[in-house]
DNA sequence: TGTACATCAGTGAACGCGCGTTCACTGATGTAC
DNA sequence: TGTACATCAGTGAACGCGCGTTCACTGATGTAC
């Protein structure tokens, strides 16, 4: 008690005397508030690893953060808010993604590759973020599901921008162009979601990992198959 | 208070005696105890449409059964065993509806049509169930979220098994009809789960959900085309 | 640069509350004769 | 069938505990002169 005391009032300072070495241009003390918030954020993605938002306690995320149980009030309302803070960052982590996979170039082979690769990738690298969305994306906060669900809609969206200029999709109708897209955008959540069970279960992780990214890339090439005969039939 | 005491004891009376008229062969206080076990995982499956399990308050259920808090631990140890009972009923229920799902005869096209016309049978006769199970399918209760997987595997191989065994998975492996398998499940939750959002707004709901129809039927007649052209690529 | 005052992020104590669990009990149901 | 005793589902009171929120406070940071 008396140690957390005293480390937060050390790191406070320690830092304060960093970003005045650097510069003063303005606000240590904003600096020390966006580190503490940002405590807190980190805080509630480490316990919302093994549990919901729902079921997150203020006095839990500010012991975590080691703080007292008033300053959370100096930065979020109460935990919904933090919660959407929270899918703003990872659905922002989660959009990059999204943009590198479909900015990938070559032929269909090498697309399929790479996509699965960047899936596995924003797995391992943002395990919590992904973790927390599929944990609320039908959890029981309703403006956090919407945000989750309104993103996703988005991004349906832009992989159907980007499939729409594809040659393969000459002459199709729009509706299936955006059909095509709801179905790719599903399948890499349903991919995803399988990648974080495989890290979270026991010892062989990487074989199953393996497993699952044959199993997507078999998939998405099925889809395609389907996509370049789907005029003829 | 004294209302939901004397409620409780009349009905358990007046239920005894129902029973007695029919048979005495045995257990009219068994049907009782059933009869209130019932009344706790209805109260549950009632207020989960709104939260998740771990959120979920003992006091919470048995007020909403209209029972006295320490009757809940004559029908079970803990919330998470209740947990476990309602995974148990919802996947009961689900099974079904694959397997009469999978039983469809006719052309591809009649197949697909009853398939979805059957999930979606299935997401408003049992909104509940469903929406239980993608809540706590990524949920923080560990052995709900195992077992739900556990049984989403065994989908997978029955659905695996009978696509097997259609003429058009001629020449297949069985690496590639799994794999098929799994993208069909996966499709089918995701598609349960956009009933599921689109029963829960508000207005305009059939519309919505003629949307999802649709969508749904269009991307497994896509698949359908990648089944029939797979050996060629 | 130095000084005097304002701001406000974070503190720790206090509060009332609902929680999960335990306990001895009650009375309808079950059983043995 | 009637009677005497056993069982046990459900009760209501009690407990200790951690929760979310409020409050006056402290002291480092910011500002004005």
């Amino acid at each position: 008690m008396f140690a957390d005391f005293f480390t937060l009032r050390w790191r406070n300072s320690a830092n304060s005397c960093l970003l005045n070495d650097v510069s003063h241009i303005s606000g240590v003390r904003q600096a020390q508030k966006q580190q503490s918030r940002r405590a807190l954020m980190d805080a509630g993605l480490r316990l919302l690893e093994h549990q919901n938002l729902s079921s997150l306690g203020m006095r839990e995320v500010t012991r975590e953060a080691g703080m007292s149980p008033a300053g959370f009030y100096r930065h979020f309302r109460d935990l919904a808010e933090l919660g959407v803070a929270l899918v703003e960052e990872s659905l922002a982590s989660l959009h990059a993604m999204i943009r590198s996979a479909l900015a990938e170039q070559g032929d269909a082979e090498a697309r399929i590759d790479r996509t699965v690769e960047v899936i596995a990738g924003h797995v391992r690298d943002h395990r919590a973020h992904v973790r927390f969305l599929a944990r609320e994306r039908h959890g029981g906060v309703q403006p956090v599901r919407e945000a989750i669900a309104a993103e996703l809609r988005r991004f349906a969206e832009e992989v159907a921008g980007a499939l729409g200029a594809q040659p393969v999709s000459e002459g199709w109708s729009p509706e299936d162009v955006r059909m095509l897209a709801e179905l790719y955008v599903d399948h890499m959540v349903s991919t995803a979601a399988a990648f974080l069970d495989a890290g979270s279960e026991g010892s062989d992780e990487s074989e199953s990992e393996r497993r699952i990214a044959r199993t997507a890339r078999t998939q998405l090439r099925l889809i395609g198959v389907g996509r370049v005969h789907w005029l003829d039939s």
